[in-house]
RNA sequence: GCCGUUGUAGCUCAGGGGUAGAGCAACGCAUUCGUAAUGCGUGGGUCGGAGGUUCAAAUCCUCUCAACGGCACCA
């Protein structure tokens, strides 16, 4: 061989450090990693080569910039907890014949496997999976990838009965090349990369949960079985993620809701809240800054009706779009003769409960000749929407079937959209900021299947939001599918104390709304014009905001949205009418204040209202009554500063004002 | 809506064919006690609902309702 051919298949690789070796084409990762250090060899887990993750076991055949992963770097966690998924299908197929295999891939903080069983798991399963896994990870078989030809892998695995792996290499684009991955006996179609072998996985995981789920995520195909895994680098990985899940049950509003006597529920109006007293002044004292912040934004405030006939929707578009959603009522005097049917006649004519504004505002929109000179009108509603949602998607205050939207629908120009948008985006920010949200993510849902209006018009739509959401500099991502049957939306997810995120503030671009229901204006031209519409909220849902809002501040509101802002509590009974004096004074300057003059020990009141949650405890005894002053307890610290009482009584009316 | 789990006192939970239990809370009495639980006493439940099996059901069976965890759907 001359040593221009030798030279031929000789690659460069050049490792993070800019050095630069040469080896023959085709050696694989791990001879890379041991050329390099044995005890890198001995500890890869994984190669990337330009970029790519891969598995050590193959061949590099290019030049290449490479990487060796080890199981502390970034990418081994998704290879541990991919790998885990593959084991826990391994584990299943073992102890439940006739399971078919589906997927499973790794998640945040973990990985599941979907599985196709007559009969579906359950939680006294777990353990004994569990240690089959165990046992299948001592065993410590090497992942081995295949490549196979596409119709010899769809009889192998027709005839094995695997009908949905079948489906799924099927469907996978023809030029997608096909590869198995072997774990000794076992095999499962997967794309990869995995670690060198079953035991690099080690023992620091938990199955967690079953759950169903329906194939391919369609709720019209089957229902799969599917059984969640947590897996982490070491024990203490595990231990720490499973010691903050209990920590994050603590917050749960649902939890703290019931503890800080906020709301209940009920069966017998189930998804709507009741609010109790020191609920709804969260509600009061939320609904108030965002009117200030509203009213100096150049909004209007409006109040529509809750009941509309169905013509109404047949208008709007909800009556063949939404109705499904929608809660509606027969136009028809009951009947109340005892043990007749509810109505006399057959109902002919509907009312339905507004699920949405939208279509309110419009009307009143229409009222009267409207200019392009009054344009932009920004039109908002506290507005008490209902909406009948499955029985399966109900949680706490962030799932309910009626609730309040911040919501307001701005009616513009086109050449308005920019800049409307954009305004909406700051003051979104500014307000999140205010109620101590900095972590939101941005998504831009587009056309969704079931829709109205032509192509043109959401063509138009998505453009704008896209325009706006740059000309703010907001980061976002497309979520295609799914926007409103009228427009395409921005929407501002928060994330609540278990990890699940809630979509809060949303813009929603309608071209559809005003065009159904025949909003006009005049042009400067003096000819009639379409509106276009914005539809937007802040807070999203009042309901699930305050959820959200007390989940994050783990019930400890900030002073201006406590509860009870402050409590009064007298140490004997001597002080009780310097007690009383205080707290009228703090009554009288609008604080949401409480008097304690139980004849009980100071350490019990104090306990009881720190459980309670209230931000700041006035006490007062015998010293205090005499000279004139109050002793101030805050919320977690131990400090017990003795005040003068006029200072103390004008910080706290200071500090409990709202940021705007 | 679908799959799984759960439902016993206001709350948290024990009990699993033979007279319904505990702690906290509530109520009563005593205690005036300086920064996270004072002591003693009292009351409170058709065991989610409806049927069934049994001499006997909170307990076993069937149906149903709701909540919880996911899925689907969504502010």
């Amino acid at each position: 061989m001359s040593n221009a051919a030798a030279a031929l298949n000789q690659i460069t690789i050049t490792l993070p450090d800019g050095s630069a070796r040469t080896y023959p084409s085709g050696t694989t990762g791990l001879a890379i990693a041991d050329s390099i250090a044995k005890s890198l060899a001995k500890a890869a887990i994984a190669i990337e080569i330009n970029g790519e993750i891969r598995d050590l076991s193959r061949a590099v055949e290019e030049h290449a910039n490479i990487r060796i992963f080890k199981r502390e770097d970034a990418p081994a966690l998704e290879m541990i907890r991919h790998d885990c998924a593959h084991v826990l299908a391994e584990a299943v197929q073992e102890l439940f014949p006739g399971t078919q295999v589906t997927i499973g891939p790794s998640i945040e903080n973990g990985f599941y496997y979907d599985f196709a069983r007559n009969e579906p798991f359950t939680l006294e399963d777990l353990p004994k999976i569990e240690a089959k896994m165990k046992e299948i990870i001592g065993r410590g078989a090497a992942f081995e990838r295949e490549v196979w030809d596409r119709e010899q892998a769809i009889e192998y695995f027709t005839k094995k009965g695997e009908m949905y792996k079948a489906e799924l290499i099927r469907d996978l684009p023809g030029t997608e090349t096909i590869t198995v991955y072997r774990q000794g006996d076992w095999l499962d179609l997967c794309r990869g990369p995995h670690m060198p072998t079953t035991k690099h996985i080690g023992t620091a995981f938990k199955l967690m949960k079953v759950a169903g789920a329906y194939w391919r995520g369609d709720s019209s195909r089957a229902m799969l079985t599917r059984i969640y895994g947590t897996a982490w680098r070491s024990e203490e990985e595990l231990q720490a993620y499973l010691t903050q899940i209990e920590e994050a049950e603590k917050r749960d509003h649902r939890k703290l809701g019931r503890e800080m006597d906020l709301f209940h529920l009920q069966d017998e109006a189930q998804g709507s809240v009741f609010w109790h007293p020191k609920g709804y002044s969260i509600w009061l004292a939320l609904e108030g800054y965002v009117r200030r912040r509203l009213n100096t934004a150049g909004y209007v405030e409006v109040k529509t009706p809750q009941l509309m006939d169905s013509r109404f929707w047949e208008a709007s578009g909800h009556w063949s779009k939404y109705r499904e959603n929608m809660f509606v009522v027969p136009d028809v005097v009951p009947n109340t003769e005892e043990g007749q049917k509810i109505f006399k006649e057959e109902p002919k004519h509907f009312m339905a409960l507004k699920p949405m504004n939208c279509p309110a505002h419009v009307q009143v929109f229409k009222q009267g000749i409207k200019s392009y000179r009054d344009l932009p009108i920004r039109m908002a509603e506290f507005g008490c929407c209902h909406r009948n949602e499955a029985h399966g998607a109900l949680h706490g205050l962030m799932r309910v079937r009626q609730f309040t939207q911040d919501d307001a629908h701005i009616f513009c120009r086109e050449d308005q959209i920019a800049s409307e948008s954009l305004a909406f985006c700051e003051l979104l920010r500014t307000m999140y900021t205010d109620l101590g949200f900095t972590n939101v993510k941005v998504k831009l849902a587009t056309r969704p299947e079931n829709r109205v209006g032509t192509e043109e018009s959401w063509d138009f739509a998505e453009n704008a939001l896209r325009q706006a959401l740059d000309a703010a500099g907001l980061d976002y991502e497309d979520a295609p599918g799914d926007g409103a049957f009228y427009g395409p939306k921005l929407e501002f997810h928060i994330q609540d104390a278990i990890g699940r995120s809630w979509t809060c503030g949303t813009l929603q671009l309608d071209p559809n709304l005003p065009e159904r229901l025949d909003a006009t204006y005049i042009g400067e031209d003096g000819a009639r014009h379409r509106p276009l519409m914005l539809h937007r909220a802040i807070l999203g849902s009042i309901e699930r905001f305050i959820g959200i809002l007390i989940e994050n501040y783990a019930g400890k509101l900030p002073l201006w949205l406590a509860p009870t802002q402050c409590v009064v509590s007298t140490i004997t009974s001597e002080a009780d009418g310097y007690a009383q004096e205080i707290y009228n004074e703090l009554l009288a300057a609008g604080l949401r204040v409480e008097l304690d003059v139980r004849n009980e020990k100071i350490n019990y009141k104090i306990r009881e209202h720190s459980l309670a949650k209230v931000p700041v405890m006035f006490i007062v005894g015998k010293r205090e009554a005499e000279e004139g002053k109050v002793a101030i307890r805050r919320m977690d610290s131990q400090e017990q500063p003795v005040e003068a009482r006029d200072s103390a009584i004008a910080a706290i009316i200071a500090q409990s004002q709202p940021p705007y």
